[in-house]
DNA sequence: TCTGGGGTCCTAGGACCC
DNA sequence: TCTGGGGTCCTAGGACCC
């Protein structure tokens, strides 16, 4: 099959792009903010993130100057005094960063109705109905840049493309304070030099086995026969295949405005391992109690529960159990969780060294159903 | 090097049903 | 006697992201 046939072989759906998306991710969040908040700490390898005493736990963030030493984010802190002897630890002011990432959202919501926060830095903007074409969007891009540096004193980087993905892929490529546009007929062209890994989703699993393969850009996979691809990747390898050949691998009913929440969940990994059950079923409480309580808050009613226990040789292991209808009470998880731990009862507890609880299956209570469930006394 | 905590999504197998 | 095929739900584990 030709290069040609296979362009052709997919529906003229998917090599269609009506829209036009920013993606915003501001520049070393944390650490950024808590140089803004202490100029002292600025120009120096920085970390923000596990225990400065203990020198245990993992980087959350690190600043540039960190990331020349080949630190960055989730490597042990230990590793990272390593690599850099005289680095600076800080534990994150984590309220602080909430608050000033409720204020850049805002601004982004001026600039789209539009738009879908994707974490505490980052998030994505339909433009299509603001701007006329890419050089406008372009415009709009510095624009924000330029009220975002204003008004927090924070730098970000921007992409602008027709899908979430491929913006996303083009702000990473200039950063710090980048700003990419990448159009549709770009595509293929602006992936084809790129990493694979810089593809959102392809980590360091994933990453192997292209490599095996001898895939080692973007334009590697592109240049491949997509049945070859198929057998040798699989289904999700046909996708970003798809993706750097140039074809819209969104579909367009994808919905962008307010995801909602799949599951709530709380884990602790201990500082010292217990030798009773008794003190690992103290923070097993603990966990229900919050887990349950931001359900009510949410007004969250759950169906499955899960309870997570990690070893010390870091074999992990979760059990899960299905409710017959969807509950609100903690007295139904802490129930659920003592029956999935029975299994462990005979394990010794100080082989444990993290234990966690989950709720999910969620679904939204309305003010009707809520009534039927007093009616019926089903909460606590 | 000795590995946090909050999530999402995917895969695969088994049970069960028609 | 050695048994289809499709669908859905549930559970367990794992990759990945920020």
């Amino acid at each position: 099959m030709t290069l040609v046939n296979q362009m052709t072989y997919f529906s003229e759906k998917e090599q269609t792009f009506d829209k036009i998306i920013l993606y915003m991710d501001l520049d070393a969040f944390f650490a950024n903010v808590e140089i803004r908040e202490n100029p002292k700490l600025s120009g120096i390898p920085l970390i923000v993130g596990g225990n400065p005493q203990t020198k245990r736990g993992v980087v959350s963030t690190c600043s540039y100057e960190a990331r020349e030493y080949g630190i960055h984010s989730g490597m042990p802190i230990s590793q990272a005094v390593k690599l850099c002897p005289h680095v600076t630890i800080v534990r994150g002011t984590f309220k602080l960063y909430s608050k000033v990432s409720e204020n850049i959202m805002k601004i982004l919501s001026d600039y789209s109705p539009i738009m879908k926060i994707a974490g505490n830095d980052e998030a994505y903007l339909d433009v299509t109905n603001v701007v006329s074409d890419y050089e406008e969007a372009r415009r709009l891009a510095t624009e924000l840049k330029d009220d975002i540096l204003a008004s927090e004193h924070l730098t970000c980087s921007i992409g602008v493309a027709p899908t979430k993905i491929l913006a996303k892929i083009a702000s990473e490529v200039d950063k710090p304070d980048g700003l990419t546009v990448v159009k549709p007929l770009e595509i293929s062209d602006f992936l084809a030099p790129l990493k694979i890994t810089a593809i959102p989703g392809i980590g360091k699993k994933s990453y192997q086995v292209f490599q095996n393969n001898s895939i080692e850009t973007c334009g590697d996979l592109a240049n491949l026969f997509y049945q070859l691809v198929f057998q040798k990747f699989g289904k999700y390898g046909l996708k970003t295949w798809k993706l750097v050949n140039g074809y819209n691998t969104e579909k367009t009913d994808e919905k962008f405005n307010g995801h909602e929440r799949k599951s709530i969940s709380e884990e602790r990994t201990f500082f010292n391992n217990y030798s009773s059950w008794l003190d690992i079923w103290v923070h097993i409480d603990s966990a229900i109690k919050t887990i349950v309580s931001k359900a009510k808050d949410k007004k969250m009613h759950f169906r499955t529960i899960s309870l997570k226990i990690r070893f010390n040789d870091f074999e992990t292991a979760t059990r899960a159990h299905s409710l017959t209808c969807h509950e609100t009470s903690e007295r139904q998880v802490r129930e659920a969780v003592k029956t999935l731990l029975g299994e462990y009862s005979s394990k010794d507890p100080s082989s444990i060294r993290l234990v966690g609880v989950k709720i999910s299956n969620l679904k939204k209570i309305d003010a009707h159903q809520k009534t039927l469930a007093q009616f019926f006394n089903k909460s606590d």
